[in-house]
DNA sequence: CCCTATTAAGTTGTGCGCAATTGAATGGTG
DNA sequence: CACCATTCAATTGCGCACAACTTAATAGGG
């Protein structure tokens, strides 16, 4: 029981503090990892393949969309739908009916790639150790910690 | 009901993998949204935090512990510590014991520092909307996740 | 003792995330 | 119609993450 006069207890905060975010920034991490290398054979990156989710569920989205559904914005996914357009994934043109817009859809090989991809949530339950209501926990958990954090930014942000 | 003939039950987990992926990232992001505004006045990134946690609980280490520490190499952590090198707040020298290894220690700038930092992990809690126990749960969750994940990493590149 | 393998940092290259800005198109208001 | 604010995508710049490689120092085996 050593005292530190200089450090009331918000010490023990900073403790903590550094548990959980270290524990979510290993969590991301590892994540990345596995999916990196479930992922390899595909030739996408994770976000990559979060786009492709996203295109094979709703089949063709305009970029604004495709930004809501995973939190980006043009200047994460101008670049990484370039990269899959190159990769002869999707196919991108502007809206003729509102020009600012550029609807993305899949190409017949971006289709193709749904199959090919169908091991990889399975294989990826799997490797994380936990059954699936232990998940389910986890990612309600995680949610409520998101919009509490989405919502709490604006008043920080305030106070400065 | 629409059924769908050409994917077969692989399809649910396809969702529900879409679900676990998103959440995790979204809250990834989320908490590093909080702690950037938190930061701001420390002009602190958030893997810079981390790791002056490490070094405010460590004291003096060497890169290679850093990144044990914080899962990170050298190729992120050296362009980094250079960061907060110039910022005045870190300290790098060679080992005179072994001059393969960097020795990073805290300037008294960067120790002052953890005391301006004391509040950012309670505004970090209060940011969460939950309680100690549920992060408490949350944390434990994650770091089964990760071990199981880091664990099985291995077998899955041995599969191609 | 020499030669090789290993280890620690650093460097390079690619891709993601985000803030800030630009440019073009659209919509609304006087 | 003219003007202005808004919206969407793209671009720029910075920092992080990671793989692959380089360089320098150390440790170990013949």
């Amino acid at each position: 029981m050593t005292v530190l006069p200089d450090l009331p207890d918000d010490a023990d905060l900073l403790l903590l503090d550094r548990q959980i975010c270290f524990s979510l920034n290993a969590a991301s991490r590892a994540f990345g990892g596995v999916y990196r290398v479930l992922l390899k054979d595909l030739g996408l990156t994770y976000p990559q393949y979060l786009v492709m989710l996203v295109l094979w569920e709703h089949g063709e989205l305009p970029v604004k969309r495709i930004g809501e559904h995973l939190r980006l914005d043009s200047g994460t996914l101008s670049p990484l739908l370039k990269r899959l357009e190159a990769a002869g994934l999707v196919h991108r043109k502007r809206s003729p009916e509102d020009e600012r817009s550029v609807t993305v859809s899949l190409t017949g090989e971006g289709s193709a790639m749904r199959e090919r991809a169908g091991q990889v949530p399975r294989r990826l339950l799997v490797a994380t150790g936990l059954p699936v209501e232990q998940l389910a926990t986890l990612r309600v958990l995680l949610d409520q910690v998101t919009e509490a954090l989405d919502n709490a930014v604006p008043g920080l942000a305030a106070e400065g």
